[in-house]
DNA sequence: TTGTAGGCGTTATCAA
DNA sequence: TTGATAACGCCTACAA
């Protein structure tokens, strides 16, 4: 506990001239002070360097002016930039970002959100609505305000986009191209509704242009690259082979082309790649991936700053919506016949 | 400051008939206790509920239980990777991590360090050497152990991979190949330690094969493929042409290559490319990428486990090598005669 | 092995 | 507009 000789409230107030109390209005309400008092104590402050303690001011406040947010991994496009733009708007608004991962295990979620919890946060971000019934009484019990994303829960707020509608975009820009055979290859549906609605989205779609989504035709698979080309050769060693897949994400998608061209299968003339999420990369293979563009970077900047407003205002603001389009690129074209 | 009642110390120390002195070493230091007085308060404080406060734990004790992390961004292949190691790591020692980012803006960084620091974090991880002068004095005054990874500085303690050597690997593999027009796409130099060792690296591997790495033959570029293209076009328009392009890191290679195929230049027969780090989508392009391997991981589980050992030690482990090492894939080839 | 009691640095209530 | 003063919940010498 060598802690360092930081100069602190009382400090500041013996150099002004003034109680402590003033000087952490001056911190915090600086409207209630006389404009000569405040520009007194602002001098003294900055004079010794004074910084608030975090813990002394969260102990007193009971706010920490710090949001947690808890992803499947870190190590995904997806939620990298999604925390990425969550952080840089905290930052904007002086709260930090603590964060956390699961690797899709409910319950290191839930110990997580516990841990959270016990470190004092003022809000907490979560990815999809589908959680242990226990973290959800955590959560409820604690009355932390929570923004779920991508995926929402009756229970929370939640920044949630159309992921069934984004299955179907994928799914009848195929049909529409002629192909009859589509392939998915999607993520472990296992505690990931984002993959499940998804999934859901292309079967419903195929069940209106009056055909089956059969177990055969979907390939479960980590939402690595490996896991797309596994998925890719799994499904076109079917017969009859398909003449389209669809991937649950662009990463997947990416593995199934990567694994089609490996084969010498020409994209888009003898099979088509259609992905869902737009990220960096897709524009930018050859051929280029069509998709369904997610706006991810949104989803992060409005879970920070729903929480944020919330915070501030007592109140929650009103969501614009985060529209999801399909992105026609050179991934997908008419099926051979 | 609504508060939730939640049960606090003094509650499970009245529940277990004892005093909060006695309660508060079951949670800290378990040993000292006799093994019935343990049990009982154990029990009570698992039937009560009880989790220490966070900020009341700080506040008395000066320390955390959370890691800092301030890398550039977050949105990138690499420091999010280093990232989901370190708080997969942290997690398993109970510590919290806090992240921020700079965007490559120095003066950003040291405000990230100040937040931080303002917080109470045990102990810092941050990206290269380089930072402003205010930024390490901060560090200094706070005493606060720190962590530099990829590149080092005198001053700190630091998990730091060769990124010359990396440099020089690269290019020397061209080398061997008989390229003796070797081009260069790197992230800017500008506050970035690991980009300018890299580049010095290829460009001594030159020197000693008397070639000059001119600056027509560099092109600085954003850390994205964007980025690689950009620098690539810029590379291949020049004459005489290179035969080869190395990248500063993968994405910038990955870029080179989109660029070149795009072009209709087949990879490696009219041109080669190589890139440094060897993320997981180089192993699955067409042609996978030449690279050399940073261990990222690696560096960022290190990076935990060294402050984690210092913070319950008082002592650096030991640092084994985090070794380099070019690895040859199909994008890499003889020199076009 | 356990208890007592004095902080840790702020905030917030109440009074002036 | 400012000042006293009591929390906030836990840790840790020191004492027993």
């Amino acid at each position: 506990m060598q802690r360092i000789n930081r100069t602190k409230l009382v400090d500041v107030a013996r150099a002004a001239g003034v109680s402590p109390a003033t000087v952490s209005r001056a911190m915090n309400e600086p409207t209630l002070l006389a404009e000569d008092t405040l520009r007194r104590v602002r001098e003294s402050a900055r004079r010794l360097g004074y910084r608030p303690d975090g813990a002394a001011r969260m102990l007193a406040s009971g706010r920490s002016r710090a949001i947690g947010a808890i992803v499947p991994t870190l190590d995904s496009a997806i939620f990298a930039r999604a925390l990425q733009s969550m952080q840089a708007t905290l930052a904007r608004e002086a709260y930090q970002l603590v964060v956390a991962s699961h690797e899709m295990n409910p319950a290191a979620e839930t110990e997580a959100i516990r841990a959270l919890l016990a470190r004092g946060i003022d809000g907490l971000m979560l990815v999809g609505g589908e959680r242990a019934s226990e973290a959800r009484e955590l959560l409820a019990a604690s009355g932390l305000p929570v923004v779920l994303t991508w995926c929402g829960h009756p229970e929370f707020r939640s920044i949630a986009i159309d992921n069934h509608g984004a299955g179907i975009l994928a799914a009848r820009h195929l049909l529409q191209l002629g192909h009859r055979r589509i392939g998915l290859v999607v993520g472990y549906q296992h505690f990931n509704d984002r993959q499940r609605a998804r999934t859901a989205g292309v079967s419903d779609a195929l069940s209106q242009a009056g055909i089956v989504l059969t177990p055969a035709m979907i390939s479960e698979q980590p939402l690595t690259l490996a896991g797309g080309r596994t998925g890719a050769s799994q499904l076109l060693e079917t017969a009859p082979r398909p003449t389209a897949l669809i991937g649950g994400v662009d990463i997947l998608a990416i593995g199934c082309m990567q694994e089609a061209k490996a084969r010498g299968d020409v994209v888009p003339r003898e099979i088509s790649i259609v992905g869902i999420d737009d990220i960096e990369m897709s524009a930018h293979l050859q051929p280029s991936l069509t998709t369904v563009h997610i706006p991810t970077a949104a989803i992060g900047e409005q879970a920070a700053m729903g929480l944020v407003t919330y915070l501030r205002d007592g109140a929650w603001p009103g969501q614009p919506e985060l529209p999801i389009a399909l992105v026609v690129r050179q991934s997908s074209g008419p099926a051979p016949s």
